[in-house]
DNA sequence: CATGATTAATGCGTTTTATGCATTAGTTGA
DNA sequence: TCAACTAATGCATAAAACGCATTAATCATG
């Protein structure tokens, strides 16, 4: 049995027609035929019923799609974990990482690590939706910068820093720290925030946040990205809340009020990682 | 790249020695030689360090020998389920059991399914520590009968029956529902039954009982073996607690006096279980 | 109902890969 | 320095993979 007539299998199991999966594979539809059937005597198992003209799969073949799919898909990652420890410092190392870094901690970072590891290549990803444990599990990521903190027994964190969380307002508004005293003085104001019906850490934080001053912001924007609401305000659309990490960024005719709330960044990674350059990529975190 | 393959690899990096391993797979040393080269240059890894006497895992080996253990591990047990589902009728299934339904439920369940599905095989295992949730989920067992009810979002239980837990005497013994009216009578009673430091239900179900009678039972015999104990009260060595259904046994010489506490008994199995074997074999359970 | 279109299975020749015997080449230990 | 040990390799043979051409079975259509 080899991977390759595993994914030979899987192809038919979604097209259901030889010849079609055939072309799919870069095989004559006479290999495929009969890679199908050798696999089908190796197992002593039917996978699927046909005749000249209908293809379907059996139970065990149902079964063994969506089994070996998993089981693929697996291999696929393992495989590409151990080209990265193969590859060492010469190969290359997943990362993904909240947006809100991206103006100032991650860039010294890059920097740091370029000059130590300069052979080293980096991928970064700003996950969306999935939750780091799972893309550390799956090794679709190795680093896993997050701000908020992971409690799982088979991932370690450490805290990097806190920052304020900070009103984002335009050069010329009437707000700074003195003047605002309570935040019903802006309920007039147009807020650019996350939606606050998400599930992010950040949406989180800013409904703990309002309801903590018993306040409920005039959303006229939704947006998670940024750079976005940064250029927005400077436009002066309307004003946002985000961490001092932004201030980095330079954008022109931006102010930064700091708020009495403060916003982490933990790293994360698989706990007992074998990988030893993921674990020295770990170490230069810790010098930036 | 042949499961084969990996198996020669996973061989190899517990033995580190080419002509040792060779000899246990069957296979000629110089062909083990070759077929790991090709692995190592079809993936571009190298898994090996080795020379004319040493052979060593490189850092990624020993990775992949993590990994790809789980991997063919688990291969064999889906391989082997979609063996038991082509095979339907005529194939096997696996069943789990505690001890205390041997005399009773189990025979008369076994009995109603050679009846009904005469080519059906049966695999029982009586599991001493593993958890049914791991053994369901892993497929090693399709049917799991537990004494504790399984709260577990990938397993359906379902409750078959209650029965009441019993004093386990000898016949000429002294007490007797009517007599027994304080547990403290027993403080001098010798008693056979499991250790009470165990992790198991029956023994987690006998610590709760004594502690609402305020009793702390003489152990002198720790035992989980139902078979067993009953003798020894038979032989008048000590008295026990039981569940009712050891009663079938028909041990002689041993008389079963009713509790106030009941225990129950579940079926567990996995949900939206493809096995169409499995669900027939589910439902028989239920006529029972 | 006959015929043509479609497609999975199979015959056959060629190419590629696997295998084991024999041997080489490198690494120790005495 | 030499012998013992063992992984890698040369070489001949066997087995498997591959694709072209064809067969055989299943419909859809006229």
């Amino acid at each position: 049995m080899t991977v390759q007539q595993i994914k030979y299998f899987l192809e038919l199991a979604n097209e259901l027609h030889f010849w079609k999966t055939a072309e799919k594979v870069f095989v004559s539809q006479s290999t495929l035929s009969r890679q199908i059937r050798s696999l089908e005597d190796e197992m002593g198992i039917q996978l699927f019923e046909r005749d000249k003209r209908n293809v379907k799969l059996t139970d065990a073949g149902k079964f063994l799609k969506e089994h070996w799919s998993t089981t693929i898909k697996e291999l696929d990652q393992i495989h590409r974990q151990a080209k990265k420890i193969d590859e060492g410092m010469s190969g290359f190392v997943s990362i993904s990482y909240p947006g809100s870094i991206t103006f100032r901690f991650l860039p010294k970072f890059l920097e740091t690590l370029n000059s130590n590891l300069p052979d080293l290549k980096v991928e970064l990803t700003e996950p969306t939706d999935e939750n780091h444990e799972k893309l550390l599990s799956d090794y679709r990521t190795d680093i896993a910068f997050s701000r908020d903190e992971i409690s799982n027994a088979s991932i370690d964190s450490l805290k990097l820093f806190s920052e304020p969380i900070c009103l984002v307002v335009p050069n010329n508004h009437w707000l700074n720290k003195k003047s605002l005293k309570d935040f019903n003085e802006l309920q007039d104001e147009k807020f650019i925030i996350s939606g606050l019906h998400q599930k992010t850490f950040f949406a989180s934080l800013l409904r703990n946040f309002f309801n903590k001053h018993g306040f409920e912001p005039k959303t006229i924007i939704e947006s998670d990205f940024g750079g976005m609401i940064l250029n927005l305000v400077s436009k002066e659309i309307g004003i946002s809340i985000l961490p001092l990490s932004f201030k980095s960024a330079k954008v022109p005719d931006v102010r930064f009020i700091e708020l009495d709330e403060e916003i982490d960044l933990y790293i994360n990674w698989r706990k007992n990682e074998p990988n030893k350059t993921i674990k020295k990529v770990i170490e230069y975190v810790k010098l930036v």
